[in-house]
DNA sequence: GGGATTGTTTAAAT
DNA sequence: GATTTAAACAATCC
């Protein structure tokens, strides 16, 4: 579940804990989430100091001294948080580091999809999901947000998933967007149309705005990196609310499979694959 | 037990 | 070759 607005949110979290902090150890639990050697794995993070901590789409991105970044995805159930020194790992923690305050960060995940990987600078650049990572959709002008669409005929929401296309979107956000926006998810991308892609740049920017600002979505799983929920879902309009009132129009959400997603939208206010202008 | 959940990869089709 | 679609994969929940 973690997407662009929940990662970002671990992000900033842990960049105000852990600035400077030295990792003093670390314990693998479950070494076949770490994609890579868990010996260099351990060798390589031991006594280093963490000096900044980024996003990139849904990558979690912890800078160590001596040019080292270590990188986690969260997948679908994945936590990364700053525990005391008293919380015990559950059955769910994969790796705890030590911190020299005495505090630690636990990676956890309950569905074990998530990873987490050690590279240097170049082996960073080099690594082929990273390199082929799509814009920040908060980053992009109009101009370059069109052009990602407008020539393919691929759905519209399949695009909008595509990390090759634009990083961090994931189903709840396409969804909300689309709905704001007025666009059917099953829409060819590249019917739109010209307003279709400035209703759907605002719209996406709005929304995950206001899902930074609320600290992210929590459906189930997700924890910021003080191990708290965030609020976002509270403001969903049409995400996992299928047969509820659609809120502009009151007609039942309904829902469809698009790129093998389900895809929760109203029939009346999202313009249909065959109208869309 | 079947279906749904997720983001991503791989294979097949166009 | 590029693009698109579908299936597969991981593990767990309901």
């Amino acid at each position: 579940m973690p997407e662009l607005p929940e990662v970002e949110t671990i992000a900033r979290g842990l960049r105000q804990g852990l600035r400077g902090r030295q990792i003093r150890d670390l314990f693998i639990f479950r070494p076949e989430i770490i994609n890579g050697s868990p010996a260099r794995y351990q060798t390589g993070i031991t006594g280093k100091t963490v000096t900044n901590v980024w996003r990139r789409g849904k990558l979690l991105i912890l800078d160590l001294d001596e040019k080292l970044h270590l990188v986690f995805h969260l997948k679908m159930t994945g936590r990364v948080w700053i525990a005391t020194a008293e919380t015990r790992p559950d059955a769910h923690t994969h790796i705890s580091f030590l911190l020299d305050n005495e505090s630690q960060i636990f990676f956890q995940d309950q569905r074990r999809f998530g990873y987490s990987i050690l590279f240097t600078p170049e082996g960073l650049r080099q690594w082929d999901f990273f390199a082929m990572l799509g814009p920040e959709p908060l980053e992009i002008d109009s101009k370059e947000f069109t052009e990602i669409f407008c020539h393919r005929r691929a759905s519209i929401k399949s695009l909008l998933l595509n990390q090759h296309c634009l990083a961090g979107v994931g189903n709840i956000y396409a969804d909300e967007s689309l709905f704001l926006a007025g666009i059917h998810p099953a829409c060819p991308a590249c019917d739109v149309g010209k307003t279709g892609y400035q209703r759907l740049h605002l719209a996406l920017r709005t929304v995950l705005q206001k899902a930074l600002d609320a600290g992210g979505s929590s459906i189930r799983d997700y924890r910021n990196a003080a191990g708290k929920p965030g609020a976002f879902q509270n403001q969903f309009q049409v995400y996992g609310k299928k047969g509820q009132p659609c809120p502009r129009c009151c007609r039942a959400l309904e829902t469809i499979k698009v790129a093998g997603r389900t895809s929760t939208f109203c029939a009346t206010c999202q313009v249909g694959p065959s109208v869309c202008s």
